[in-house]
DNA sequence: TATGAATGAGGGTTCATTCAT
DNA sequence: GATGAATGAACCCTCATTCAT
């Protein structure tokens, strides 16, 4: 296993300041003390999975996008490849999610640049919709994405807080409802 | 102030683990040993804090349904009802939802038992959507509670990040979507 | 025995950074976590017991100037009573001399403050002698002062390295001897 | 850079046990783990730096009474091998009288046997300067080596302990501010 | 009610050192 | 000769908690 898996583990299950390095030594199988070759600190480890958490979506949203064309398609695309990386990396996005404000003040910097980066690609994704005509005009870009991070935070939440049963179709339900929120008003 | 205020608002602000009694103490100008007056242990404030953050949504729930009547005004006053709720009491609210996870397992059964009655109201308010014709059949009271959930805590976590510009206008919007995104397709 | 002689002698036994917060808690019998009762930080200690060891040589050159009116009755009380300084008070003299290095760069900036009230103490001393007589006028201040605080490192120093024999006498003589080399060439 | 120059570089700066291997190694450009390759151990090199800082000062001594026959010259000769000495090797000198007490008891037996060398040559000088009639009998040979080490002391510390304007000026005074002390009083 | 003092446990981190490569 | 990885021990310090006052 490796060193920053064991880490991401460990943040997400305790929180960054439940967790402690003894636990992340004892998941590998180290002493504590070893730890210190693979990371500066702690707050450094918090860095390398916080990034790791960010950058794994991004992708997700970029293929969705570059593989799609129509905007329904995307979203749920994006939603089930999401679903897909927390099954596989969950801590990861879920350490993004929760506890990337412990994050030093100047990581917190590098990596807002980053996530810069993902609105945009959000936005394109928007233009692209309201462009199709699938989306109403009167909603900015930028409440879209509020309320598309928010679907990603939820069903985040609910895979994490315990198996829920039919995730797939939390997952796909999410998606249509999200997109059919967004569409314009049949009577306009 | 209320000893269990300042709880809440470093519990909020550092996360159950981040935060020290000290921070606690400070803010309330006195001494740590002292706090031992109003809660036995660190434990037990989280479970007042936590209690609090669950029942004050349960509320606004409550008087929502009982003062309208159609699904999309209940809604948005539950919406808007939470709104200004976080605005005055966002910590306990956001404790609930980020630190409730490091309840001691007892106090996690005790407030699980209050939680159920709150999805009790939810059904409740989906149930009577479906009968007057506001809600798709084909999806689940639960599938319904989960994402109304979602945004609820979608409007929390973007409050509590930082000022958002047009908050009103993401509450409100968030539950026009809400609602539209749960309508049945037109087409049925 | 008080905290801070403990630490003092702690320091001054092994060294600042030799020293660790557990020689001094077993010092005086108590655990080492209680320490940061009656002090904030080692750094902070340290600066402390410094402050004491600047301050009680600066008490014993003000009172031999006071008492006396001749020059050499003057360095010789100001040697004798610092003699007796490093009896009882040896530790905290030591740490002055030898550790004020370690002091963090502000506290470094507050005990300079101090020392440089001891300086005009020094100078008015040898102003004083020159007027008297006593003292070549080829010497300025400067340098006699340097090399007063010589005698007074070396006294110090031997005293600290081991029990030295006659030490009074090392004393006394250190007083004649810097007496002498200070006074004006007797065919000028 | 030899090893053991950085060695004794960092031993003066930081004191034995304020500094690190690591801090060596980075002064040399090399890991941590090469040093082993140089010496042992950390204890190795401060005995290794400790006996250069005294066998230095012991060289200048012997050349100073080689060269001079008069008492005065070879204080004043000695005194500016030492300058000359510790503008090139001054950790050298500092560490071997500032941290040679932090040495392994074996270490410290083998460097007080180089060392009681040096006694030796000492006295010698007071003994030839008693019988050029350059010393007022009254003080002992010990007496008089104690004090010229706190001469020799003196010198280094204020050279360390930041640059000295004019510390030419401050040797050579010291030097017959010594002499001058020592003389025979002029009406016995 | 309020607190100063004390403490066991544990926090994250650095240390000097070894050893297989 | 050089080093990455590993480690036991120690580092300074903070933690939540208790208790006599």
């Amino acid at each position: 296993m490796q060193v920053i898996d064991a880490a991401a583990h460990v943040f997400s299950r305790f929180g960054y300041h439940g967790a402690g390095m003894r636990a992340i030594a004892e998941m590998l199988g180290i002493k504590v003390a070893s730890l210190y070759t693979y990371f500066r600190s702690k707050d450094e480890a918090l860095e390398v999975v916080c990034r790791a958490g960010l950058e794994q979506p991004m992708t997700s949203l970029r293929l969705a996008c570059e593989q799609e064309t129509r905007f329904e398609e995307r979203v749920h695309r994006f939603l089930a490849a999401h679903h897909k990386l927390i099954v596989q990396k969950s801590d990861y996005v879920s350490v993004y999610m929760n506890e990337r404000r412990y994050l030093t003040p100047e990581a917190t910097v590098r990596i807002n640049a980053a996530a810069r980066e993902m609105r945009c690609n959000f936005d394109r994704l928007f233009d692209d919709a309201r462009a199709e005509g699938k989306m109403d005009t009167a909603i900015p870009s930028r409440m879209a994405r509020l309320m598309l991070i928010g679907v990603l935070r939820n069903i985040t939440q609910f895979f994490l807080e315990g198996p829920v049963a039919d995730i797939d179709k939390l997952v796909w339900q999410s998606g249509e409802h999200f997109v059919r929120g967004l569409a314009p008003r049949p009577d306009a």
